[in-house]
DNA sequence: ACTATTTCCCGAAACGTTTTGGCTCGAGTT
DNA sequence: AACTCGAGCCAAAACGTTTCGGGAAATAGT
C-alpha cells in the first residue's frame, strides 16, 4: 500500500525522469523479477517462451540495467581505472588506448584520470575511483606520488604500475614498461658512435625508477666508453616541455656546450627543440637532439626527430591484462613485464661539427 | 542470527578484500548508522562529542563511502560524462580539461570517453555511462552519429553538444562552440587580403553543423569578394590527418593548383602540411596553409602554423556549466553559446607567388 | 504406481547508503 | 505543574539488482 502510494506519487511528480527498472520489465513480461534477472544473465532454466517475452519487454521498454545496483549487489563493477600524468602527451594517450582496448576485449570498462602530474589531482582521481569501487587501477604515478601515499587512499585495491614505478616497493600487483637502462644505453651508444663526446642529458624526476634507470643506463654507457660523465651535463627536469626548454637553455648557453642532447621523454625533447630554435642553432648541424617516446607528428618537425620508441599501446595492454588477470584470480604474465624499445633514426642527430 | 553467520563466514573467507562500511564506522563510534550518515553529510543535530567520535572512527578505519550505494539511494551520482572523437587531438584534450575543471568546481566528477570518431565506439561509451547513471553527458558526436540514434540509448539523460552539433534538431539541453561561419569568414578574408584567389579548402564531415557552417562561411566570403567558388577546390575530409593528407595531395597535384589551402580542423591541417612537405613544396612560398584550432606545438612546426584559434578550454567549461545548471534545475547561459575565435597569424601564409 | 530427477519459476534476503518519522530528554513558557 | 519545543539520536524502509532456497509440474526410472 505504502509502496503503491509512493509509486503513484513518483509517476505523477517526476514522470519525465525515472529510469525503467527490472521490476517493470518483469511486470510487462508477466514474469518475476528473479526470472528476468536470470534471463538477462542468460542462465539456463528459463523457457524459450518466457525468454522471448522478456526480450520483447526489454526492447520495448528500453530497459538498461542499473550498474550501480548491480555493482552493489555483485561487489564488483567489472571496471578498472587508469590514471596518467598528462593526456596531452601522446605517449599516454596510446597507453590509455591500449589499456582500454584490452579491457574491452575482456569485458571490462575503463575510467580515465588525467593527473597533470600533480599528486593532488591524482589523489582526487584515485579517491573517486575507489569510491566508485573499480576493481583495480593501473597507475602512471604523478611526480612525487610514487611512494606509499596512494595505498592509504586506495585501500587494498590491486594496482599495477605502467611506465613509471615507485622506488620504494609499495605493494602492487605488477608493473610493465620497458628496460629503461637498456633503452638509454642504446641511445647513448648511438650518439657515441656518431662521434659525440660531450652529451648533455635532461632526465626526469628521480622519484620514479624509470628516470633513474634511464640516467643510469646513460652514465653506464659513458663509463664503458671510458668517458667520465660530466655532472654539469646532467640536468633533472620534470617531464614537461617547460623544463625541457629551461634545461636545454642552460646546457646550450653554459660554459661548455654539449654537441648532443639526450632527453629522457618526449615533452622535454620538444622543449629542447624549442630552445634550440630560439637560440638560432641548427639541428642537427650545430647540435644533435635525441628524444624518448615516439609520437605521430614527430615526422612533421624539422628536423624529423630521432627517438627511442616505446611501445606505448602494448604497455597499456599488458598493464590492463596483468591487472584483470589478477582480479579474476588467474595467473598472468611475469612482472615486471619489460617490452622492447626501438631506436628510430631520423634527422635530428648527426656527427658533431668538429669531430 | 543468519546475519551473524554470513558475517562470520565472510570475515573468514575473504578477509583480504571487503571494504569498510558505514555500519562498522557506526559500531566503532558507538553510534547508529543513521547518525553516522547524518554526521558525514554534515547535517545539524549531531553533538560535537558524537561527531568527533565518528570522525575518529572514519579516520582509523579509513572509511570511504560507497558511491554505488550512494548513487542508488540518491538517484543521482553527481557525475557527468564527456565523450569526444579523438583524444590525440589536442583540441579535445583542452576541451575535456575545461569540462573537468568546471565540473570539479561544481563538485561533479567527469567520466571521459574517446570514441575515435566511430559511432560504434561512441555508442558503447554512452551505453556504459548511462548504465552508470551519470547525471548528464556532453557530447562531441562521432562522424555520422549526430542524428537521433544516441537518444534511444541515452533514455532521457540531458545532453549538451560541444563543438560539433547535429543538423537534425535532436532534443538537447544546449550547445556550445564558436560562430563557425564567422570564423571561417575571417580566415578566408585574411587569405583574400594576402592576394589569394585560388583557395582550396578541406572541410570536415557534413553530418555536423560545424563543418557546414565553416564551409558556408568560406563560400560566402568568396562570393562577397565576387569570386565564384570552384567546386573542384572544395574537398570533404574526415577531420583526421590521413584525409587531410589525401585531399591536400589531390589539390596539390590537380589540374589547377590552389595558392592556399584552408583546413577546417587541425588534424587535416597537419595532414596537409605532411603532403606539402612530401611533394617538396615550400610553405608558404609555394603554397599557404591555414588551419583551424591551435595547439601547443604549432609553433614548433616549420613554418609555424597560422590558425584560427578556438577557445577549447572555455568551450568545455561552458558545456559543463550548461549541463550542470540544467541538472540542478538552474537557469544557465543562453544556448547556443558561441565563443570568440581568434586568427593567429604566424608563418604559414604569405602572398601568392605570382600575384 | 510409486519415487527420483529435471525444468521452470518465484519470494525474500542482501549489497551500503540516505531519509523519514518517531522517540527521549531536558529546557523554557505559561 | 503542565505544556511545548528543540536537540540528539535511532530503526526501518527504500534505491535496483542477483542469488539462494524452495515449490510445482513434468519427465524419467524402477
Amino acid at each position: 500500500m505504502s509502496k503503491a502510494r509512493t509509486a503513484r506519487l513518483r509517476s505523477k511528480a517526476k514522470r519525465v525522469k525515472h529510469h525503467v527498472t527490472i521490476r517493470e520489465v518483469a511486470k510487462a513480461a508477466r514474469a518475476s523479477v528473479s526470472t528476468v534477472s536470470a534471463a538477462l544473465n542468460n542462465s539456463d532454466y528459463v523457457s524459450t517462451d518466457m525468454r522471448s517475452r522478456i526480450d520483447d519487454a526489454v526492447k520495448t521498454l528500453r530497459y538498461r540495467p542499473n550498474d550501480l545496483a548491480r555493482g552493489l549487489r555483485l561487489q564488483r563493477t567489472h571496471s578498472i581505472a587508469i590514471v596518467v600524468p598528462d593526456l596531452s602527451n601522446n605517449f599516454y594517450i596510446e597507453l590509455v588506448r591500449g589499456a582500454k582496448d584490452y579491457s574491452a576485449s575482456a569485458n571490462y570498462t575503463v575510467l580515465i584520470g588525467d593527473s597533470r602530474d600533480s599528486w593532488e589531482e591524482e589523489r582526487n582521481y584515485l579517491d573517486s575511483f575507489h569510491r566508485r569501487r573499480v576493481d583495480g587501477v593501473v597507475r602512471v604515478p604523478a611526480i612525487n606520488a610514487a611512494g606509499g601515499k596512494a595505498r592509504s587512499i586506495l585501500g587494498n585495491l590491486p594496482v599495477v604500475y605502467a611506465d613509471r614505478y615507485p622506488l620504494v616497493r609499495d605493494s602492487y600487483v605488477g608493473r610493465v614498461g620497458v628496460d629503461n637502462a637498456r633503452a638509454a644505453e642504446s641511445a647513448t651508444r648511438y650518439l657515441l658512435s656518431l662521434g659525440h663526446r660531450h652529451i648533455g642529458v635532461i632526465t626526469g624526476d628521480p622519484s620514479s625508477g624509470t628516470s633513474v634507470d634511464r640516467l643510469q643506463g646513460f652514465t653506464h654507457t659513458l663509463r664503458i666508453a671510458k668517458i667520465r660523465p660530466d655532472r654539469s651535463m646532467i640536468h633533472t627536469g620534470h617531464n614537461d616541455m617547460e623544463s625541457g626548454h629551461f634545461h636545454a637553455m642552460q646546457l646550450l648557453t653554459g660554459a661548455q656546450r654539449p654537441t648532443a642532447i639526450f632527453c629522457t621523454n618526449n615533452m622535454m625533447a620538444l622543449g629542447a627543440l624549442a630552445a634550440i630554435q630560439e637560440i638560432g642553432l641548427a639541428c642537427p648541424e650545430d647540435i644533435s637532439l635525441l628524444g624518448f617516446d615516439d609520437f605521430y607528428w614527430a615526422t612533421l618537425l624539422r628536423p624529423r626527430l630521432t627517438v627511442v620508441r616505446q611501445p606505448a599501446r602494448e604497455i597499456g595492454m599488458v598493464a590492463a591484462r596483468l591487472l584483470i588477470d589478477h582480479i579474476e584470480g588467474r595467473p598472468s604474465v611475469p612482472s615486471p613485464a619489460l617490452l622492447e624499445t626501438q631506436l628510430i633514426v631520423r634527422d635530428s642527430c648527426s656527427p658533431p661539427k668538429k669531430a
